[in-house]
DNA sequence: CGTTTGAGTTGCGAAATGCAACCAAGGCCC
DNA sequence: GGGCCTTGGTTGCATTTCGCAACTCAAACG
């Protein structure tokens, strides 16, 4: 009982980073607008046409995404009308959170197979789907995890196995 | 919304699950309800007080995952009161997206330490970073990857074989 | 020069969101 | 069975955001 309280206590205090990701992510075309980029495509007109938005919301999105550091706005040297957006490394590694939501669109929605395709460079084979991990690396599917508070956290090497089977809210089937 | 479907057709010969899995999850409060679904969260009342969102938000937001199947509503036999929201198996593995969204905030916030953590029920220790893989399981950075076109993919000459695991069911991608 | 192009802004109606109050069926208690 | 609480909503209305079309404005082009 005391548990689920705590959990609770958690979600309502703010120690989770997810609201902060979705402050920065979560608006409607913040997605779409990173697929592009990831596309290739840098330049106002593009992001329009490509993505058949709306020039206002275009706008106002670009700049709350180099506001958060997820692109950067750069006037071009040689055509001093042109803005080329471009993804920082903060915007990169969001990489995986949107290929994981394409992987699940793509697996659950009506068997749209999306182009183009991320493949590695060496054998230009897709990539595999994303994952959760344990530490070392072994996929871990959702039955073999736990919801743990950070006070409760083993240090590395000590494996330790509960008798008791604590009131884990995710645990359930 | 059919603003975001459209999209779907005319993005200049692409096709891409990204859309379909944001009308699903892209809304408000849909990352949140989800993850507090996660940490064991079941019924209305506290799914509202625990968010603080508006009643009628969330009401239209449930209705949403459910009609998705994301979540499973269920009226309670001991108490008819009670609806019992309820992840599905397609609600469960939105997981990897919202970890994926979890750690980014996390390595790119205010160095907010998110609680509670999954860990490995084996050995009690955080999981991994999400991160993508090559076929064979691989950790691919950015730079060793390339976007490629269906038409373009290899037909292989070495046959593509999953021999990895089995117990994760592969998304294709 | 005038024209075109790139990257926006402005004005306004439509839709989504938030807030508070209200509602109604089911259970609880005597 | 009649009050009264609980649970899970709905309704009405104000505020915010979205979408569309038209407009601006500086920089290049010719």
């Amino acid at each position: 009982m005391g548990k689920l309280r705590e959990v609770l206590n958690d979600l309502h205090g703010d120690n989770c980073a997810l609201p902060l990701a979705l402050e920065a992510m979560g608006e409607r075309w913040s997605f779409m607008i990173l697929r592009a980029a990831f596309n290739g495509v840098h330049h106002f007109e593009e992001f329009q046409q490509e993505l058949n938005i709306a020039r206002n919301i275009l706008s106002n999105r670009l700049s709350k995404l180099v506001d958060h550091g997820i692109m950067a706005r750069e006037v071009m040297a040689e055509d001093r009308r042109k803005v080329r957006y471009q993804l920082t490394d903060k915007g990169i590694e969001l990489l995986p959170a949107m290929i994981a939501l394409r992987q699940w669109g793509e697996k659950w929605g009506a068997g749209v197979p999306s182009t183009p395709v991320l493949v590695d460079a060496r054998d230009e084979q897709p990539i595999g789907p994303v994952t959760l991990t344990a530490h070392d690396g072994r996929v871990i599917g959702y039955k073999e995890l736990l919801w743990k508070h950070r006070s409760e956290l083993q240090p590395l090497g000590q494996a330790r196995v509960r008798a008791d089977n604590p009131a884990t809210p995710v645990a359930a089937e």
